[in-house]
DNA sequence: ATAAGTGTACTATCACTGATAGTACATAAA
DNA sequence: TTTATGTACTATCAGTGATAGTACACTTAT
């Protein structure tokens, strides 16, 4: 959870689980500001992986705000990631309505579904070493 | 949402949405039990589309318990929903679950959690005329 | 200056999957 | 008998993800 994976038998496109991956270190605060973050060829072959995968991934993140790169020297958390949280908070209220949304149209009651939300929040100690 | 339709510009496969699509009808009671369903051929005249791709839907359909078919009369809605419905149902909890979970990690805080849950299920009249 | 490591940009190729096209057959109903 | 149904094939195409290989410009450290 704390570093970076990839599910090979995902339906999910690696270098999508790559994106999906840094940016949570990276809003989840595990990466911080301007650190630097695996080379393309280091992570690729760490992961076992193609860099030109690697890669795809980067620019996709760097096209998100959520890191920058520059030649001959590596990649690096962005320092201004207002823009990504913003966005990231927007999508996960989203996710949530449209959980809800789902729920009540196939006759969840509204207490059930706010059961849920309880018991999510009151599994105590969600960081613990 | 009470008839049948695809997105052909969906990143979810046609099939896919066949199966979702009849699936939720059936689900919420617009396709009632032992009712008939658009034949193989006539659905992929509607929606211009693959006959193929319409029997590949179903097939699925059949072996989640949503409908059966019967060579030379047709495709009918399952007289037994109970499984699939119980399906639905832990999948549904499951993901507004979900939802909770990654809002909380992302710092959203629990009444938030909570007021988008009672905001949806107050938007009065949710399936109106 | 040199070497090593970096991001980046290509081309080519392969594999998988979704989708189409066409044909065919057995069945059920009018 | 005719028509429409589900079903089962084969062949083909298109898009996408991923790999392989090469190359180039840049930065850093030696």
């Amino acid at each position: 959870m704390d570093s970076i994976y990839v599910d090979l038998k995902s339906r999910k496109p690696i270098y999508e689980q790559i994106v999906e991956n840094v940016s949570s270190l990276v809003l989840r605060g595990v990466l911080k500001p301007n650190e630097s973050i695996p080379s393309v060829r280091q992570l690729a072959s760490d992961l076992g992986i193609n860099p030109n995968t690697i890669h795809k991934a980067y620019a996709e993140l760097e096209r998100r705000g959520i890191i920058f790169s520059s030649p001959g020297r590596g990649s690096f958390v962005s320092d201004d990631l207002s823009h990504a949280a913003d966005r990231k908070r927007t999508e996960l209220l989203s996710a949530l309505r449209t959980a809800a949304h789902e729920a009540r149209t196939y006759g969840i009651g509204e207490d059930e579904a706010h059961a849920v939300i309880s018991g999510e929040y009151s599994n105590d100690e969600e960081g613990k070493s």
